[in-house]
DNA sequence: CTTGAAGTACGAAGAGCTTCGTTGACATCG
DNA sequence: CGATGTCAACGAAGCTCTTCGTACTTCAAG
């Protein structure tokens, strides 16, 4: 098992893909221009799918003249890899350390603080 | 005001000046070697303190021959523009999604989760 | 005054990341 | 068939980060 931890453009490619479903190089290159404003050569985005497929970050079907791209990890394990990754390096391996760090100074909607304390209930319930 | 988000050999000696106050070159690479195991060279320590004068993230006594380092940014500021790198990138904005995926998959502390939950009771006083 | 220790400054090498141009294969339409 | 467009492959350039060796300065002890 290759390590999950994407950098910052193939994190940008994965939630293209984790969103919109195994995509070409075409629709993945679409995407990204209409998110962000500014041009990508089309190579670019081809550049870096090959490059992750070469690290296990995607795998691909090439049984059609367009290759067709899948994540090979789920987001949620990506997403926990990079959490992990800065409670290590910022916060001394302390979670709940983070966890109050990304809630203060910092606006949260009522509805999301309820579902934070249903989240606390479940795993105080082991 | 420069960006306050070092990377990760910088917040690793960050670390050190936060935990130990103001520090010589001497000082930081003796507290690095003994906090990993391998050896690091001492002008290795020298040159990123210098680069991270010059972005701005430590001051620094010249007024003695061996200069003295501080962090110009509290570890919360700091911490917290990691925080928001990973927020943003990662969860699309919601810190509330970060600090799900913080917990899920994780064992955590009854004394954590109960001062987690404080510091929402604070949040929703407002 | 000379020598050695301790310090700073500087340049450069190597690695990884990001970007893109060029090339060659392949298909499609006239 | 030949021109045109689409695609994958590849190499390379430019950038940042990290690491370290070398050279220069300063100070103190003999």
């Amino acid at each position: 098992m290759t390590d999950p931890r994407p950098t910052d453009a193939e994190l940008q490619l994965l939630r293209i893909l984790w969103s919109t479903g195994p995509c070409t190089v075409r629709e993945v290159h679409r995407r990204l221009e209409e998110l962000r404003e500014t041009d990508v050569a089309y190579t670019t985005v081809l550049k870096l799918l090959q490059v992750m497929h070469d690290k296990g970050l995607v795998a691909r079907d090439t049984s059609e003249r367009s290759h067709v791209y899948t994540p090979t990890f789920a987001e949620e394990q990506v997403t926990g890899a990079l959490v992990d990754d800065l409670v290590r390096k910022a916060f001394d391996g302390s979670a709940s350390r983070l966890v109050m760090r990304a809630l203060a100074d910092r606006p949260t909607d009522p509805d999301e603080i309820a579902e934070i304390r249903a989240l606390l209930d479940r795993l105080e319930e082991r």
